[in-house]
DNA sequence: GTAATGGTTCGGTTAATATCGAACCATGAG
DNA sequence: CTCATGGTTCGATATTAACCGAACCATTAC
């Protein structure tokens, strides 16, 4: 019967609203405790640890022990790929809704687990895509990795890791792809190794510099 | 209060096993009626009426009223993309799942209820776009007609019925819009009726000889 | 050792919703 | 007009699950 995988499973962990403010918290890629989380999300700490509970046990979350506290993160970047993809829908539904300066930062900029998301995220791709660095098919070309070892980044340097290379995610902000995928992360260490960026605390803002974003601009080029 | 975005709404549309079945079901652009998505999900009339109203309601589904039938399709792009971020979690946990031949030949091309999908059917609707014999509001040109008779498909021998002459239909492997509505059925008609392709027994592949792609795409130039 | 803190388990209440039977409305066929 | 069919609306029922209070377990601090 009910022969379909079951998304709908994976649906319902993401359905609950306590659940939901939880996730988007993860969405950096952060740990975080069980009671933080609780905080967060305005319930107490019974009821976080029986949804905690619940997402790891159906592999949204990752949590690891230490001491005595017990940090959440999100399983991989798949689950953030999946929360971006629901926000495109409340992104057009509710259209202006208040751009503030800070939101505006988000759009320009912003980490989506570990890479770089937002203008300059999607600008990145376009780019890379453009300039024949990556292929249709999401491999990085000859020509790419010449570029990429422009700053510093070889194949040598890649971890070990069964994950894809690259990857496209769905931006929120700008309803097109973005690079996710290890050489998405990367770049982003790179950029902030370079101190091109930067991160602000307690935000998802990636804060480029004038001189940062025009270094990488040029490398684009 | 939750200031946060409404994922959790749009999630929780998702969560319901027969809703997501219904949903699975339009993931190739096509588009169903109520009675069809009910005995899909396996439940009746008055349960799939709510459903459907509470997907429509939410944006997920498109509606169209025809005659005393309504057709549910999928709202866009989008939905189809946070479906396929959702499947990514179970085809995860399941092994590589490796993309057999089969597999291949599907992307190729494949029957979508009655028409061409897959990269032939993409390149069909690209091309006759292209090509102007296609309008943007999806009509057949005067030179498409001309095209089209040139295969033996003209006006007269098109059967009576209401369903629309043309219509694009989101693709499921390709994430584009291929060629469906009555045109697109006559057309897949007459790609078999000339022995250019052929189906495969007990599945959706189109398998065109190699003579027969040929002569398809120069029909297309 | 005792106290404090992070986290889980248990039980019971409450709210939401998926489901279907039956009646109802609307369109199309004859 | 009459009948059949696609689809919705209206209860009423039953299942689920979110939530918190309270008790409990585990680890660190003193």
């Amino acid at each position: 019967m009910r022969e379909g995988p079951d998304i709908a499973r994976i649906a319902a962990l993401v359905a609950d609203p306590a659940r939901c403010s939880m996730l988007l918290a993860l969405m950096d890629g952060r740990a975080l405790t069980a009671t933080e989380l609780a905080g967060l999300a305005g319930i107490t700490k019974q009821t976080a640890s029986s949804h905690l509970a619940k997402l790891v046990d159906g592999e949204v979350l990752r949590v690891e022990a230490q001491g005595r506290h017990r940090y959440f993160q999100l399983e991989g970047p798949h689950v953030a790929a999946l929360l971006e993809a629901l926000m495109v829908f409340s992104s057009d539904s509710v259209p202006p809704l208040r751009t503030g300066p800070k939101d505006f930062a988000l759009r320009k900029a912003r980490i989506c687990y570990d890479h770089l998301a937002g203008e300059m995220g999607v600008e990145l791709h376009d780019r890379m895509r453009e300039r024949g660095w990556l292929s249709d098919d999401l491999t990085i070309t000859e020509k790419g990795w010449t570029h990429l070892a422009a700053i510093g980044l070889t194949p040598a340097k890649l971890p070990r890791s069964n994950r894809p290379l690259c990857r496209s995610c769905l931006d929120w902000s700008q309803r097109r792809h973005h690079l996710a995928g290890l050489v998405g992360r990367m770049i982003l260490d790179h950029i902030l190794a370079l101190s091109w960026a930067r991160r602000l605390p307690a935000s998802r803002v990636i804060a480029f510099t004038p001189d940062g974003e025009r270094r990488f601009l040029d490398w684009l080029r």
